[in-house]
DNA sequence: AAATTATTTAATCAAATGATTAATTATTTT
DNA sequence: AAAATAATTAATCATTTGATTAAATAATTT
């Protein structure tokens, strides 16, 4: 195997095809998107493409395990982090996924969507029962709340979280700027561990 | 135009191509979906798709209408009725949407992943803009809690709401039977309203 | 430097796919 | 019933698209 010697700033082809993958698949989905697509976003030929990853097919595997741990990655540690209370978990959580989502807005729908196309593929991997069944902040949910299920809760904080991120298309044009919408994401950051803990309080 | 005269309960060809077109959009998406697909799930020529549509294109616009239309149909009236107090709206937004939600259960992904695919085309026509200024919900939200725009409230009610739908894939296998899940959207119906009442208040 | 191996390209293939055509059957109008 | 119009079909076309091939170039090893 003759690895290129290249600039430091210059990707390996692998790399580079990797990146535009990530790109077109991402912004297109697996049915739209095209090899040609992302060999012309690569700058490479298209032969190329399968030279390195034999098919369209397997060069998405690649890409989408990389997305789904750039999704979750974050997450999961925060969850099973035995030095937290639960109301730092409730900050920490909105904190990390608010952040992960302005980075990748199109994340959420993209990996949504593929799981639509192809949920036997796709649903374990996100490993989503281990999570809900051992991680520390879902214990800390129980204790703090017997008599209401701790996934409802769950539920509510990653819906209010992703929500203003896959409805953005649609909301961004009346809310007004990129930094307006943006400002409103760094006011939810506050409010929605506030709004959690409310809903957490018995009645 | 001779107008086929069918037994009551037979479809025209067209209602066949159209709901045939219907279930194979929303479950593919428009670039996933062959015209093949949909004419053998119509039972019906693959000529007669374009005879009676002129294009794939054409077909799919006329299906995105009526489903967008069934998305949001429901629940516009209920944002401008002058007759019942925000409680009651809460309520009647949050229930109506469930049902709409627990018998399409597809529809959110399919519209979101066909927004990102052609923001430009489809953005415009959930006429979201219109029903976020002129509201009589959206006024009555600002109302009731003048320090917190409108929006926010909105984006938990909907993100709530959206969020147990478009994780089922996810999800269900985690909380059991279909009818378990089921029976947790239930509870959303009482208590997303309650959650919402609470974040209204002042701390 | 020669030989070997790795990388890259242009050209091409084969299958999939949206669309059309020409002929056939069914229905409606005259 | 004859003529005209509408609906339906099988066959075919033209493009698109994922993938391959054979030849050329670049890098590495001997």
């Amino acid at each position: 195997m003759a690895k290129k010697v290249k600039a430091e700033l210059d990707l390996t082809t692998e790399q580079k095809i990797k990146e535009a993958a990530s790109r077109v698949f991402t912004k297109k989905g697996y049915g739209n998107a095209r090899t040609r697509d992302i060999a012309e976003e690569a700058g490479i030929n298209l032969a190329l493409l399968n030279y390195y990853f034999r098919s369209k097919e397997k060069l998405f595997d690649i890409i989408m395990a990389e997305r789904i741990e750039k999704l979750f990655g974050v997450l999961a540690p925060l969850l099973y982090d035995e030095g937290t209370t639960l109301e730092e978990k409730l900050q920490n959580i909105t904190d990390n996924y608010i952040t992960m989502l302005t980075e990748h807005p199109d994340l959420p729908i993209f990996v949504l969507s593929e799981i639509r196309n192809n949920p036997d593929k796709l649903a374990d991997r996100l490993q989503a029962r281990k999570h809900m069944t051992q991680s520390v902040f879902v214990r800390q949910l129980m204790e703090k709340r017997k008599d209401i299920s701790p996934f409802h809760f769950l539920m509510n904080l990653l819906g209010m979280a992703l929500f203003p991120f896959i409805a953005k298309p649609v909301l961004q044009p009346i809310i007004g700027s990129e930094n307006n919408y943006n400002a409103m994401m760094e006011q939810r950051r506050v409010l929605i561990p506030k709004w959690i803990k409310m809903m957490l309080e018995e009645v």
